[in-house]
DNA sequence: GCCGCTCCATACAGTACTGTATCTTGATAG
DNA sequence: CTATCAAGATACAGTACTGTATGGAGCGGC
């Protein structure tokens, strides 16, 4: 722990709010108190509550196009990269997706956001598609509906614990 | 306009202010504003702010519930329910499905509701599928697919205005 | 016609925040 | 050593609610 604390350090707790509490609990005196300061920092470090909040979503934004370019180059082979993605996709920790998806349902601002980050990725499976020998139309179709199954994945692996066991064997077969 | 307000008007009140403001907008005051009366009425029907929330949350699921069954009936050929069926989930308006779906993902108690809902409808799905000639195994599979796909279109169909436009054709046709 | 019951208004105390203004510390460059 | 400035504490006013207590209007039953 450090005594003092900086912007990013803020923004980097509100994240982690976001994720265990939700959008609900990126408040000025809560976090304060769990970082042990008062008030006085969060008002020095940002004008707003919403200056803050904006900020949160600048954070996750970068951090969500840095993966995607991360999981583009991560795998070598061309052939492989889809199946990568989908592995990658549907195995990997949702609760970050989740938080955010619940956040932009009750927040245009949010929303502008995840659907252009949304887009990006659509374009990057068509891409993947197209190189796997679909016509371009047949691709978007596919990449629509594989990227809905995500985003359903994402939304019903429960906080109810459950995770709503998909195999990915199946899942992938079905996809393909 | 009535001049006096039952317990039943106070609760579809709030489940349209659920589907137009989101569930932040469940409080008594505005609402009591919005219905020009004062809190007075609110705290005469209801306990408690929580108790019509779960109220409100009941109603959706009586209202579901009945639907899914309206949904089941309504087509007698056996062969065409499963097109209905996709026919109806992807092109019927899903601001309320949407709303009910941010809702629960802040809320325990209306996640645990609606997991129950998601389960039922998920069952009705495998029993088509079966019905239509698939093994069980495969039919839960697929019908976890197409359920997540069914959430994820209604999570994406955004704010923003723009309906995510999915070919319900195509859609068809890559789910079959 | 007044009794009682339902429905609502008004007024009050309490809570959980936001934002601002002013005062204090603590490190660090000169 | 001290002047400075980033970082935070404290105190205050304001807002938007919740819940409660109490009193009153309107209306059916008898």
């Amino acid at each position: 722990m450090k005594a003092q604390l900086s912007r990013q350090d803020w923004l980097e707790f509100g994240l982690k709010t976001l994720v265990t509490s939700g959008a609900g609990a990126l408040k000025a005196e809560p976090m304060a108190k769990a970082l042990n300061v008062s008030r006085g920092s969060f008002y020095w470090h940002f004008t707003d509550i919403d200056a803050f909040r904006s900020g949160v979503l600048e954070l996750w934004r970068d951090r969500s196009t840095t993966r995607i370019i991360t999981e583009i180059d991560g795998e070598g082979e061309t052939t492989g990269r889809l199946s990568a993605l989908l592995r990658n996709a549907f195995m990997s920790d949702p609760s970050m997706e989740r938080a955010i998806r619940a956040w932009s349902l009750q927040d245009g601002k949010v929303a502008e956001a995840v659907a252009k980050v949304d887009e990006e990725r659509i374009g990057y499976l068509v891409k993947l598609l197209v190189g796997a020998g679909l016509a371009r139309t047949d691709a978007l179709d596919r990449a629509k509906l594989m990227y809905c199954a995500y985003v359903g994945k994402t939304v019903l692996s429960g906080d109810t614990g459950s995770a709503f066991g998909i195999d990915i064997e199946r899942m992938e077969e079905l996809l393909s």
